[in-house]
DNA sequence: CTGAGATCTCTTTTT
DNA sequence: GAGATCTCAG
C-alpha cells in the first residue's frame, strides 16, 4: 500500500516538503514562510505516519491554535486520507484537546466531569466584580491579563506590590471558578499539563504529536505538547516566527529554543524550496505593478474604494477575478462594521470570520445562560445575568445582595433561591413578595422543569437539544421578550435566535463537524465517556466562538471580511487592507510594535497576485485628526502612493491570471459583461484642483471632520439602491462623490501591489509575457524561512548582529543617492537607481538576497532631499482618500519624479489622494504631507520580521548529535 | 429598589 | 453605535 500511496502523496511535494514529511528523525522541526506549503507539508506527513509508518490515526495527535485551522486541518487531512479515519485523529485547538483530555479523565485529579467554561467575558466580570469587592486600585483588564498571563507563562515578572494585589485577585478568581465549577480558557491547558503529569498513561497511546503554528506557542502549551508526546517524544512542529501575532496571549518564540534543546536530535528543514510559486508571483506582480504605474499619467482619476474595485477587478476580469477571490482584512473586528456597510450598499455579498461573535450577541447569551444554568444550576454568573431576564422585578442591587449573601454562606445562587422560595431562609436579602413569586414561578420551575426533562432524555427518552432549546423559548415567552425590549429591531434579534437553534440541530445532526470525536480507548485506562450533549454543545460554544455559515452559502463566491488574526494561514488572490493607519496597525493598546509589524506582514502576504493598502483620512467618530498613516508603511508609502486606485487593464489581469493560473476571458467578452457600468479607469476622486472648487479648502481639520460626518449621515438616509456604480463612480457630481465616500469611513486607499511586489526579489530580467508562475528556478528563497533561524540567531546575538545589520536603516535621513533600498544581493534591484547597498556588510558576507528584499517597510528606505520644512506642513486635510501602492517597479525617469514632486505638493493645501510609488522615492514629501515627524528607525524597538531578514543567517548554534543526512534515529515502529 | 431614559465611555487580536 | 453607568421618577 505504501508504495502507491507514496507515490500519490509526494507527488505534490517538493524536495524539502518531501523530506519533512517522511523524515524519520523523531522530532522535526519545519520552519518555513508565507506560502511555502506549511500546511499542506503537515497535513502530508500525517497521511504518511499513518498511511506509511503505520500508526493508527486514533494515535496521532495535532494540534492548532485556532479553531478555523483545526477545522480546515481536519478537511484538509481527511481528504488526503480517506475513508473517514481522520475522524479518529486527535485534532483540535489545544483548548479543545485539554477539554477532552479533561472531561475524559479529570476526575482523577479532582474535577467534576461537569465543568463547565469560562469564557471571555465571564472571566472579566468576575475579575471586574472582585476588583470592585476588594476595592483595590488596579485595574481589572490588567488584572486579567495578569492572572492570564501567570497562568499561561507560570511566571510574570513585575513589581513585587503590584503582584501583592493581583494576587489576592488572582486567589479570589480562583476560588470563584471553583465554587461555580468552571475552568478559564488558561486554566483548561494548566489542569490538562497537571492530569498529564500525574496520569501519563492517559495518552500512552499517542505515537506522534504534530503542532502547527508552533510559534504560537506559550508556556504551558509547550508543557502540554511534552507530555501528549511523552510517551513516544515524537513531535513535528511547523512554524514561521514571522508570523507569530499571538504575543499578547503569551506565545514565546523562545518556544523554538526549549524545543531544539530539549529535544536533541531535531531535524530542521526549511521549506525554501518551494517558494517557487510565491517567487515567481512576486516576479509577476512586479509587472502588474508596472502596468499600473504608467498609468499614473493619465490625469484623470484618483482614490476609490475597495467595494468598488471589487466590482471593478470583476469586470474588468471577466469575472476571473470572483467575490471569493477577495478579502477584506482588518486589525480589528469593530472596524467591520463599515466595510460591512459599505458592502452591504454596493450589494457585494460577503462573510466575516473572526472577531465577529454570534455567541457574543445578547439574545443568544441569554439563551446560552439558561442553557448554562440547566446544564449546571450553581453556575452563579449565569445565573445572575439572566434572573432579571425578561424582567422579574429584580435590580441589580438585591442581585448583588444575594450573591454577597451566597458567597458568605458559601452556597451558590441557585441553592439561595431555591432555599428561599422553599420558605427556609433567613432572609438576610428582603425579596419582594411579587418578585418571589415571579422567581419561583417563573425562574426555578421553569429551569427544574427542564432539567427533569433533560435528565430523563440522558435515558433514552427522546428528548433532543433542539427540544430542549425549543421548549426553553417557549416557556420563556422569549420571543416576546424580545419584541417587549427591542421593538422593531426585534426581528433580527429573534432571527438569531433561530439561527441558533438551526445550529443546534446541526450541531445533534453532525456533532463530528463542530465538535471533536472521544477519545481513543486505552486498554487499562479508565474513562469517562462523554454523554453529556448540552455539555458538549457548550463546551463547543465556548471553545468554538464562531458559528460555521459555510454550509448554506457555499453556492454563492463571497467576499471575506475578517480579522488579521483570523485569516492567518489563508490566502485569496485579492487582498484589501483598509485601515492602515496609526493606532489601528499598530493599535493604539498595543505595546508591541514588533508583533504589529508581523500582524501586517502576515496581513501582506496573504495576498496571491493582487494587495491593497488604505488608509482612511479621518477617524470615524468624532475625532479631530486626520488619520496618520501607520508607520509601518511610511517608508513605502512615501514612495509609492498612488493618484488612483488600480487599474485592471487587460495587461494587468493578465499578469494576474498568469499568477493564479487562471484564463482570462478574451476581451470583447469582458466588455460584452460591463456595458453598463464600471468605468475602466478609478476616477472616482476629484483633482485636487476640483476638491478645491468644491470648497475643499483647508479650513481646519476638525470642522472637515464635521463636515465628513454630516456628509456621513445625509448619505446614508439618501442613497438608495440604486446601482453604487453608476451613482457614486460614474456620473454623479462630486459633491456626491465626496459624500458617497465619506459615508465610507475606511476610505482612505493605499494599494499595494502584493507586498512581494514591494520588495522584488530580483530585478526583472526580462519582463516578458514569459514569465509565467513555473519557470522560476527553485534557487528563490522566501525570505520569511530563513527568519526563524534568524531569530534563533537573534536571541544569541541580537544587540550585535542588529546593529550591525541594520545600522544603514537606523539613520534617519540620507540624502538621495546615497543609500539605496536593499536590493537583491546579487543583483542591484532597480537598475537605474544609483546608490549602494544599505547593508555591505552582509552584501559581502552572503545572506541571501531575498533575505533582505523582503522587508516591508525598512528595506525601502531610500531618501532625498527634503523639499519642504516641517512648517510647510499642512494643517488641515480634506476629505480624499489616499490611495497607495507599494510596487517594486524600476526607477522612473527623472522627469517623472519630478512630477511626482509636484503632485505630492499640490496635496500639501487639498491633500487629495496621495501617491507614492516605491521607485519614486521620496519619504521626505511624505514627511511633509503628514505633518509627521518620521521615526529615527523604523525598526526601533524589538526587531521585526523583516528586519530580522536583514541579519546574516548562521547555522542554529544548538549542537546536535549527528549531522543532517547522516546517522538517523531509528523509528522503534513494532 | 426598580426601571426607563440620558449620558458617558470606549473599544485588539483568540481560546 | 453599543454597552456600561448614571439620574431620577415612581
Amino acid at each position: 500500500m505504501a508504495a502507491v500511496n507514496n507515490a500519490s502523496l509526494f507527488s505534490t511535494l517538493n524536495k524539502a516538503q518531501t523530506q519533512a514529511v517522511s523524515s524519520n528523525a523523531p522530532t522535526v522541526a519545519i520552519l518555513a514562510g508565507p506560502g511555502s506549503g506549511k500546511t499542506h507539508t503537515l497535513t502530508s506527513r500525517v497521511v504518511w505516519l499513518v498511511d506509511h509508518v503505520g500508526y493508527q490515526p486514533c494515535d496521532v495527535l495535532v494540534a492548532t491554535f485556532t479553531v478555523k485551522a483545526a477545522r480546515e486541518m481536519k478537511e484538509r487531512i481527511g481528504k488526503a486520507l480517506g475513508g473517514g479515519r481522520e475522524k479518529k485523529i486527535v485534532l483540535g485547538t489545544f483548548h479543545s484537546i485539554a477539554r477532552r483530555y479533561l472531561a475524559t479523565y479529570g476526575q482523577r485529579i479532582g474535577l467534576d466531569p461537569k465543568f463547565g467554561i469560562a469564557d471571555d467575558s465571564d472571566s472579566r466580570g468576575i475579575i471586574t466584580r472582585i476588583c470592585k469587592r476588594l476595592d483595590t486600585k488596579i485595574d481589572p483588564p490588567a488584572a486579567k491579563a495578569w492572572i492570564s498571563k501567570k497562568k499561561a507563562r507560570g511566571t510574570v515578572d513585575d513589581a513585587p506590590t503590584k503582584s501583592k494585589a493581583f494576587m489576592t485577585c488572582f486567589m479570589e478568581y480562583q476560588q470563584h471558578l471553583e465554587r461555580a465549577n468552571l475552568l478559564d480558557y488558561d486554566d483548561l491547558l494548566v489542569r490538562c499539563v497537571e492530569l498529564l503529569r500525574r496520569y501519563p498513561s492517559c495518552v500512552s497511546n499517542i505515537q506522534s504529536v504534530l503542532i502547527d503554528e508552533y510559534q504560537d506557542t506559550n508556556g504551558v502549551q509547550y508543557e502540554l505538547m511534552k507530555l501528549f508526546a511523552q510517551e513516544r517524544r515524537r513531535i513535528t512542529i511547523v512554524g514561521d516566527p514571522d508570523q507569530s501575532i499571538y504575543g499578547w496571549r503569551s506565545a514565546e518564540i523562545r518556544n523554538l529554543f526549549r524545543f531544539l534543546r530539549d529535544f536533541n536530535g531535531t531535524e530542521e528543514i526549511s521549506l525554501e524550496e518551494n517558494y517557487r510559486s510565491s517567487s515567481s508571483i512576486l516576479d509577476v506582480s512586479l509587472r502588474v505593478i508596472q502596468q499600473q504605474r504608467s498609468l499614473r499619467k493619465e490625469p484623470t482619476g484618483r482614490g476609490g474604494l475597495d467595494r468598488l474595485q471589487i466590482k471593478r477587478a470583476k469586470a474588468m476580469s471577466g469575472g476571473m477575478i470572483k467575490e471569493d477571490d477577495v478579502a477584506i482584512l482588518l486589525r480589528s473586528a469593530i472596524l467591520s462594521r463599515h466595510v460591512e456597510s459599505a458592502l452591504g450598499k454596493s450589494g457585494i455579498p460577503y462573510k466575516m470570520i473572526g472577531g465577529f461573535k454570534f455567541y457574543e450577541r445578547t439574545e443568544i447569551k441569554v439563551v446560552l445562560d439558561y442553557l448554562r444554568i440547566i446544564h449546571q444550576p450553581d453556575n452563579n454568573d449565569a445565573l445572575a445575568r439572566i434572573i432579571n431576564v425578561p424582567k422579574r422585578g429584580i435590580g441589580d442591587a438585591t442581585v448583588k445582595s444575594l450573591l454577597e449573601e451566597a458567597e458568605r454562606g458559601s452556597t451558590s445562587l441557585w441553592k439561595l433561591l431555591v432555599k428561599h422560595c422553599r420558605g427556609d431562609r433567613n432572609a438576610k436579602t428582603t425579596i419582594r413578595k411579587q418578585t418571589e413569586q415571579k422567581i419561583s414561578g417563573e425562574l426555578l420551575k421553569l429551569i427544574n422543569n427542564l432539567r427533569i426533562k433533560w435528565a430523563d432524555a440522558a435515558k433514552g427518552k427522546g428528548f433532543d437539544l433542539v427540544e430542549l432549546i425549543e421548549q426553553l423559548l417557549k416557556d420563556l415567552g422569549f420571543e416576546k421578550h424580545l419584541e417587549d425590549t427591542y421593538g422593531d429591531e426585534y426581528e433580527s434579534r429573534w432571527s438569531n435566535v433561530q439561527e441558533f437553534v438551526a445550529l443546534a440541530a446541526e450541531f445533534m445532526k453532525d456533532p463530528s463537524l463542530t465538535e471533536e470525536d472521544a477519545l481513543p480507548d486505552i486498554a487499562s485506562v479508565e474513562q469517562v465517556r462523554e454523554t453529556d450533549v448540552l455539555a458538549k454543545f457548550l463546551a463547543n460554544v465556548s471553545l468554538a466562538s464562531d458559528k460555521q455559515t459555510d454550509s448554506e452559502n457555499q453556492d454563492k463566491p463571497l467576499v471575506t471580511v475578517s480579522t488579521i488574526h483570523a485569516a492567518k494561514g489563508l490566502e485569496w488572490p485579492m487582498v484589501f487592507i483598509p485601515a492602515v493607519y496609526k493606532g489601528s496597525i499598530p493599535h493604539i493598546r498595543s505595546d508591541d510594535d514588533a508583533e504589529e509589524r508581523r500582524l501586517l506582514y502576515v496581513a501582506m502576504t496573504r495576498a496571491q497576485a493582487l494587495l491593497y493598502l488604505s488608509c482612511p483620512l479621518y477617524g470615524s467618530h468624532s475625532s479631530n485628526d486626520a488619520l496618520q498613516l501607520s508607520p509601518f508603511v511610511e517608508d513605502l508609502s512615501a514612495t509609492q502612493f498612488l493618484k488612483r486606485g488600480p487599474s485592471f487593464e487587460r495587461p494587468t489581469m493578465q499578469e494576474v491570471g498568469r499568477i493564479l493560473r487562471r484564463e482570462l476571458p478574451p476581451e470583447d467578452a469582458i466588455y460584452k459583461g460591463m456595458a453598463y457600468m464600471t468605468p475602466i479607469e478609478d476616477n472616482l476622486f476629484p483633482d485636487p484642483t476640483e476638491a478645491k472648487e468644491t470648497g475643499r479648502s483647508s479650513t481646519g481639520a476638525s470642522s472637515e471632520a464635521r463636515q465628513l460626518k454630516r456628509h456621513k449621515t445625509h448619505h446614508i438616509s439618501n442613497t438608495g439602491q440604486s446601482n453604487p456604480e453608476v451613482v457614486e463612480g460614474w456620473n454623479a457630481p462630486y459633491s456626491t462623490t465626496m459624500q458617497k465616500s465619506s459615508s465610507f469611513t475606511l476610505p482612505g486607499f493605499t494599494t499595494a501591489g502584493a507586498h512581494h511586489v514591494a520588495n522584488p526579489q530580483e530585478p526583472r530580467p526580462k519582463p516578458g509575457p514569459a514569465a509565467g508562475p513555473s519557470r522560476r528556478p527553485v534557487s528563490n528563497r522566501p525570505p520569511a524561512q530563513r527568519t526563524l533561524r534568524g531569530f534563533v540567531i537573534t536571541d544569541h546575538d541580537q544587540s550585535k548582529t542588529t546593529s550591525e545589520a541594520l545600522g544603514p536603516i537606523l539613520q534617519p535621513r540620507r540624502v538621495l543617492g546615497q543609500s539605496q533600498s536593499v536590493g537583491n544581493r546579487r543583483n542591484p534591484i532597480y537598475p537605474t537607481q544609483q546608490g549602494t547597498p544599505l547593508l555591505k556588510k552582509e552584501a559581502s558576507g552572503g545572506i541571501e538576497s531575498a533575505l533582505t528584499d523582503h522587508k516591508l517597510g525598512s528595506a525601502k528606505i531610500t531618501s532625498r532631499p527634503t523639499k519642504m520644512t516641517p512648517s510647510e506642513q499642512p494643517q488641515a486635510v480634506p476629505a480624499v482618500k489616499q490611495y497607495a501602492c507599494f510596487s517594486s517597479s524600476p526607477t522612473k525617469p527623472e522627469k517623472d519624479e519630478e512630477e511626482e514632486a509636484t503632485v505630492v505638493l499640490a496635496e500639501e493645501q487639498t491633500r487629495p489622494a496621495s501617491c507614492f510609488h516605491s521607485t519614486t522615492v521620496g519619504a521626505p514629501q511624505a514627511l511633509g504631507f503628514r505633518g509627521v515627524k518620521r521615526p529615527a528607525g523604523l525598526s526601533h524597538e524589538g526587531i521585526a520580521p523583516m528586519d530580522r531578514l536583514k541579519k546574516p543567517f548562521k547555522p542554529l548554534t544548538i549542537k546536535r548529535p549527528w549531522r543532517k543526512g547522516a546517522v538517523q534515529p531509528v523509528y522503534d515502529n513494532s
